[in-house]
RNA sequence: CGGGGUGUAGUAUAUCGGUAGUAUCCAUGUUUUGGGAACAUGAGGGCCGGGUUCGAUUCCCGGCACCCCGACCA
């Protein structure tokens, strides 16, 4: 893509009304646009990496017997009825409101009930067991308040997996799976390193659920990590007997703040019996079904690897989820340059490798370093006189400081 | 939802009870091009409603919005 064409630009000013600087640099580089309080909107830049995010996510659900589905935004109340959870009394987050004819309807702040609805009608037998779908989609929280950037919205975008098991064991077995499998998708978007598997509350579902908390000082939790078992235990849960019950001894535990990127906690029969979600066994027995539930926040995700990531510059995208991966500049305007630039644009293209060509924008050089820093993709490419002059094109991966002079043909062993 | 704070141009800010200033951004022109270039010219602004006053962006009241702390939460 030509920068010429892109629509956003970068701003000098940080926002005044953003603290958080996963917001404050998201908004500078024009990947993200404020639109109230807790809701943004995702401009072009911000997508792709969404998309990025999003198709790392589809894979590793799919791997583990995923089926991806789209459920409605809009909620309908008999079945909220059902599970006791439409009351506003119950659940005080609600975004309601009304049809013409003066019924209410919900705007979904999550998915156990559509789920466990839909499936009603096509699970009887033990044969239709296990299932695992899941979906994307925007979820709808009327928080009092929102705070940190996109950390915390009224509005974000989620995956949410519900599993249906016959048994106990069967949802144990897929329950180490989906850990394994939210293990490699904060691997493959940069953080795992940064990344535990927390203790955390089970709430009114189980005694337990499992956190996913990247360690940042941006975090609205506070954990207490083992960093040689690798695990961690929420301040929630941060008892003696739990840690116990753990294996955990309390001086070798580190507080962090930290952020919940993602969240698996068994459900039980909690939908499975006001929805009445049976299936008859082998002998003809009936039998509920066992639920789980497992969500990331993408939008969180994509927040949190801009605060754990960036340096004084900007943003530090990890390759796997960065909207571009080459930043090609071209500096000066004289013909060679110009020619250089667009075959070499072309020609990567080509070969199917995303670039961001900073092209014939009037402005200076220096502008369009800071630019790119700003943006943060993982290599930066300068065309100028003076690469051209010293043999090429000058290839500089964002982490490091200077760059080096490579040639036409030798630049795509370099990605 | 409790407490505190702030609303001035696209963005960031200054001043002031009496014609609202600066930077950036934008437009035009000339010169420039390896770390947010220079000059010139031009365009663009007081959250909404009420009150006090000869006069309100400024003071007062109400509303709305946004930010921060707390409570609550993917």
């Amino acid at each position: 893509m030509k920068q010429s064409h892109l629509f956003t630009k970068t701003k000098k000013e940080s926002p005044t009304d953003e603290v958080a600087q996963n917001a404050e640099l998201l908004i500078k580089a024009g990947f993200i646009n404020k639109e109230m309080a807790g809701v943004y909107s995702y401009l072009p830049l911000g997508l792709r990496v969404i998309k990025k995010i999003e198709n790392i996510i589809r894979e590793e659900m799919d791997a583990i017997g995923g089926q991806e589905m789209k459920t409605s935004i809009l909620q309908n109340k008999e079945i909220w009825e059902k599970s006791g959870r439409w009351s506003d009394k119950d659940i005080d987050i609600w975004f309601k409101t009304k049809f013409k004819n003066g019924g209410e309807v919900g705007l979904s702040f999550t998915n156990e009930e559509a789920y466990a609805n839909i499936l009603k009608q096509y699970i009887s037998s033990y044969k239709d067991l296990p299932v695992y779908p899941y979906d994307f989609k925007s979820i709808f929280r009327n928080e009092a308040r929102s705070k940190s950037g996109i950390l915390r919205g009224k509005e974000f975008y989620w995956k949410a997996l519900y599993s249906f098991s016959k048994n106990e064991e069967g949802h144990n077995e897929f329950y180490e799976k989906a850990k394994l499998a939210y293990r490699n998708i904060f691997q493959r978007v940069g953080i795992g390193h940064l990344t535990y598997i927390t203790f955390a509350s089970g709430g009114s579902f189980s005694k337990f659920s499992h956190e996913f908390q990247t360690v940042t000082g941006a975090g609205e939790d506070t954990i207490y990590i083992d960093e040689d078992k690798g695990i961690a235990v929420n301040k929630e849960v941060y008892e003696d007997e739990v840690l116990k019950n753990l294996g955990l001894e309390k001086d070798r535990l580190i507080e962090k703040r930290a952020v919940e990127v993602g969240n698996i906690f068994s459900l039980g029969t909690r939908f499975s019996e006001p929805f009445d979600l049976k299936y008859k066994d082998e002998n003809g027995e009936e039998k509920l079904v066992v639920m789980g539930s497992y969500g990331i926040g993408l939008g969180r995700l994509m927040g949190t690897i801009v605060e754990s990531l960036s340096d004084g510059k900007g943003i530090i995208w990890p390759e796997s989820v960065a909207p571009f991966k080459v930043h090609l500049l071209s500096l000066g305007d004289d013909d060679k340059t110009n020619s250089e630039g667009d075959k070499l644009y072309e020609n990567l293209s080509e070969k199917g490798i995303e670039v961001l060509y900073d092209d014939r924008r009037d402005v200076s050089a220096g502008e369009k370093f800071a630019d790119s820093d700003l943006i943060g993709i993982p290599y930066r490419v300068v065309v100028s006189k003076r690469s051209l002059n010293d043999g090429g094109f000058e290839i500089k991966k964002r982490t490091e400081e200077k760059g080096k002079i490579v040639s036409f043909e030798k630049l795509t062993e370099e990605f």
